[in-house]
DNA sequence: TCGATAATTCCAAAATCATTGAAATAAAGG
DNA sequence: CCTTTATTTCAATGATTTTGGAATTATCGA
């Protein structure tokens, strides 16, 4: 995940309308919900609510189907699966190679740093 | 993490110069950086750093400590372990509690989620 | 105490982001 | 074809964020 990517995303989840929307579409799970079923569980009017969730999927974080009249959105776990892969591997300790062997707090490295996964398989 | 804490953390990171400048100061680990050395690093004026450095403190990402002239900046893992946890208990795929038991892709859930822990409900 | 160094704070301009009503578009159902 | 329903796009407005120079604060060494 390039840097660039990262920020879009951090940016679209860094709004709390948005992560509300977010948040509500993981609960949905893979069904997903119409975007006059989120206006309405949200309490936003028509237009703001598209604004944000062309944002969320502008950075990678849901998709959009249509059924009918409805559009129906849903989360893109791939997506965030890689945000948290870049967090634990970019921005988590034992990441900067830089560290004194032996010294520190003496907590081994996580998981996904240890075995060298990658979020994006 | 409480949702409001939550935006504030992704937003201090959603910004290049200032997710730049915690990526850096991961590297440096627990010995952390100058102001001065992180402005050198990221080419920007002094004034324009401070204020970076002060939203990413501000969010809990890092700390700050004076050495003699310098005041020192290293990153806080916590707070990132944290942020990670919340999105991987709140936001990731396993977390909505609504699917149908056999059906979806058959992922199990992950540890926090199987365990029942919440993130502040 | 003075002068130099390392930063921050202050401030105003510039840029970006969020919000909303009204108009436009798209699909369904008479 | 015309109407209703669902949602987006547009344009205007207000709010927040980012920037960088100038002023200010803190520390050190002579």
């Amino acid at each position: 995940m390039r840097g660039d990517e990262v920020i879009g995303v951090l940016g679209a989840l860094a709004q709390d309308h948005r992560l509300s929307a977010y948040r509500l579409l993981v609960q949905a799970g893979h069904a997903g919900l119409a975007a006059g079923a989120i206006a309405e569980a949200l309490d936003l009017p028509a237009s703001s609510l598209s604004f944000h969730l062309a944002q969320l999927q502008q950075a990678g974080l849901i998709t959009q189907r249509r059924d009918g009249r409805s559009l129906i959105y849903a989360p893109d776990y791939a997506a965030m699966a890689r945000l948290i892969g870049y967090l634990t591997e970019n921005c988590s300790r034992g990441t900067g190679g830089g560290e004194v062997p032996g010294y520190g707090e003496g907590v081994p490295l996580s998981g996904a740093a240890r075995t060298g996964e990658t979020a994006t398989p």
